[in-house]
DNA sequence: ATTTCGGGGTAAACCGTTCC
DNA sequence: GGAACGGTTTACCCCGAAAT
């Protein structure tokens, strides 16, 4: 749209730009300007990105030269600041250095400038105190008693030894080696202290050094170091504690486990976290949110923080105002995480839900297939390819999601929003009927024609179900009775059963699809139904006939209302038309409800 | 010196609203 | 009904910091 012409080219290199998205404006380059201008480009000219690239490059250059010849510039002053101090460089007059420092970067200027006031200006306390020469070794011949804090005078004067003193606590160390004795006296009341605490203990206590205060930042400084030297190795490779590795790391994050983790690797900062906040929680997000600071691939917490808030509905503002803060990544790593997180959402449901329905529907039809052949042929020679991974067999749930917005101000435009969305999940079935051995399954029967004695429980029935009675009561006994408490551990957790070991195993659970339909309205039912049918029933694509029905549990209501659904389309010709494929059955908390109901009545 | 990863800039694409 | 406009999303690229 913005183009000129249809072709555009780089007015440097002549060469076409393909791709629309690759190029830059002079006009928007400012900054390089005089660049362009020397190169004779001028405003309102195309270049491409590989040209524009070679400017920012030049202008990068441009920029660290100047800073690399400042930073050189303050290392030889300091070096000569260094130089100039010692003991034996004082004597060189500072208008020879001065010049020598100063001819070569700042031209003469013609006018000679008028002297300030002020000038020469009275030396600091702090050069004064600079030119004293310090820790300067005292000849041995002249080693003696040293008095610290008192004036000069009196270190002439021979009489510092006997010296008065109106304290009658005095502190002098005498400290021999090599054969040669020296002794001071010591006036620091911190230092008499210590002193006297390696007299009574032979060891000094940490907290009367802190009360000096150039030991006490010292003291800090070896803090700080031990605490950087843990922070970098929190940021290493190895130790992922706060690193998004893989995406299922979001999902998994154990607050105890980083804890821990961080106790072991950081011990020292995780000690001054703590201290602060106390709260476990509180200390983590503390660390994180350093951490995250320090660098930013330790950010698993702020992901899980943005995607939950995100989820909550926050604005793009309130995420960046959470990310400035550290607490989040930006609004748009939120966004690519999400887009991530919704491809291996779609793969696993591939995976699961699509890759078993297609299993079963390229089974029919290879056999099909097959019939034909051999009906053709009168050869059974071919024989039904075997897809090596066998999906396991699924189940549907579904449940309603109402949502209802209320605007802060409620006008003739923001009305009070009800949304209504449906919930599909997938579960896969641990046990199936191929795990029953042939003899305990049950042969079809005609549920019309079966005898009514069947729909008692038999005595072997019965017993069974006193027994798990048995079992349930005496782990509530266990639970509540406290005499009884210590037998615990003699109860098994669970009834026992052939198929423990697979109840064992975690379930696979996935949500399928938010379906934008209400459930209360027949036609948003019948649209549910329809999307569950090309989801997960296995049908013939030509003929639409069901090659086998899948589980639809929910809620009463909901089952009651997919079961009216199912009953509205029964006047339509084929199968999946007619929601063939699909068994009602109430959930969870319903069933139970229904197996006490039926406690209750024996 | 190279690699990796998140931040950020830019422009196209897209979407909804308003105006003529 | 379509142009104009404004805001949001997305793809692409560069940059910088830290790790390797």
């Amino acid at each position: 749209m913005a183009a000129p012409s249809n072709k555009m080219m780089c007015a440097l290199c002549f060469c076409e730009i393909l791709n629309k998205k690759s190029y830059r404006k002079t006009d928007t380059l400012k900054d390089q300007t005089v660049t362009l201008l020397t190169l004779g480009i001028s405003d309102s000219q195309i270049l491409c990105y590989s040209c524009v690239n070679k400017l920012n490059k030049l202008k990068k250059l441009d920029y660290d030269i100047l800073t690399k010849v400042e930073k050189l510039k303050c290392e030889r002053n300091e070096l000569y600041t260094q130089l100039s101090s010692l003991p034996g460089a004082k004597k060189i007059s500072a208008e020879v250095s001065k010049g020598r420092n100063n001819c070569e970067h700042t031209p003469k200027s013609l006018e000679k400038r008028k002297r300030n006031v002020l000038t020469p200006t009275p030396k600091s306390a702090r050069s004064i105190k600079k030119q004293i020469p310090q820790n300067r070794e005292t000849p041995q011949s002249r080693r003696r008693l040293i008095t610290f804090g008192e004036p000069l005078k009196q270190q002439v004067d021979k009489s510092t030894q006997t010296v008065m003193t109106d304290q009658d606590f005095e502190v002098k160390v005498t400290v021999k080696y090599k054969g040669i004795e020296r002794s001071r006296k010591v006036q620091d009341d911190v230092w008499k202290a210590v002193v006297k605490q390696i007299l009574n203990n032979n060891s000094a206590s940490m907290k009367t050094l802190a009360k000096n205060v150039k030991c006490r930042d010292q003291m800090l400084d070896v803090v700080k170091r031990k605490i950087q030297g843990e922070a970098s190795e929190i940021c290493k490779q190895r130790n992922a504690i706060f690193k998004v590795c893989d995406n299922k790391d979001l999902k998994n994050f154990d607050v105890r486990k980083c804890t821990e983790s961080l106790e072991e690797t950081a011990p020292y900062l995780y000690q001054v976290l703590s201290s602060v906040a106390g709260k476990k929680a509180h200390t983590i997000t503390a660390f994180s949110t350093l951490m995250y600071g320090r660098n930013m691939k330790n950010s698993i917490l702020q992901y899980i923080t943005g995607l939950t808030v995100d989820s909550c509905g926050i604005t793009k503002e309130g995420l960046q105002v959470l990310h400035d803060l550290g607490v989040t990544v930006s609004p748009r790593s939120i966004l690519r995480k999400k887009n991530e997180l919704v491809l291996e959402q779609e793969e696993k449901i591939k995976q699961t839900v699509t890759a078993y329905v297609q299993q079963r529907e390229k089974a029919v039809v290879t056999e099909a297939e097959l019939h034909a052949e051999v009906r053709q042929h009168d050869e059974a020679t071919c024989t039904i390819p075997v897809d090596e991974n066998v999906y396991p067999p699924i189940e549907m749930l579904g449940d309603n999601l109402d949502i209802t917005i209320t605007p802060s101000k409620i006008t003739s435009d923001a009305q009070r929003k009800s949304l209504h969305w449906f919930l599909v999940m997938m579960k896969q079935k641990k046990i199936t009927v191929e795990d029953f051995n042939s003899m305990q399954v049950r042969e079809q029967r005609d549920i019309m024609t079966l005898p009514k004695e069947n729909w008692l429980a038999n005595h072997h029935q019965t017993g069974s179900l006193i027994d798990n009675m048995v079992h349930s009561i005496i782990h509530v006994l266990v639970k509540y009775i406290e005499f009884l408490k210590p037998l615990k551990c003699d109860i098994p957790l669970y009834i026992p059963h052939e198929f423990i070991e697979k109840t064992q195993t975690k379930s696979v659970f996935l949500n399928c699809e938010l379906i934008e339909a209400s459930e209360n309205s027949a036609s948003g039912m019948i649209s549910i139904m329809e999307r569950v049918h090309d989801l997960a029933v296995p049908h013939t694509r030509q003929e639409n006939k069901v090659i086998e029905r899948i589980v639809f549990g929910g809620d009463v209501l909901t089952n009651e209302r997919a079961f009216t659904a199912q009953q509205n389309m029964q006047l339509n010709k084929s199968e999946v038309d007619r929601f063939a494929g699909i068994i009602h059955r109430p959930e969870g908390l319903h069933r139970q409800m229904n197996f006490l109901l039926v406690i209750d009545t024996y």
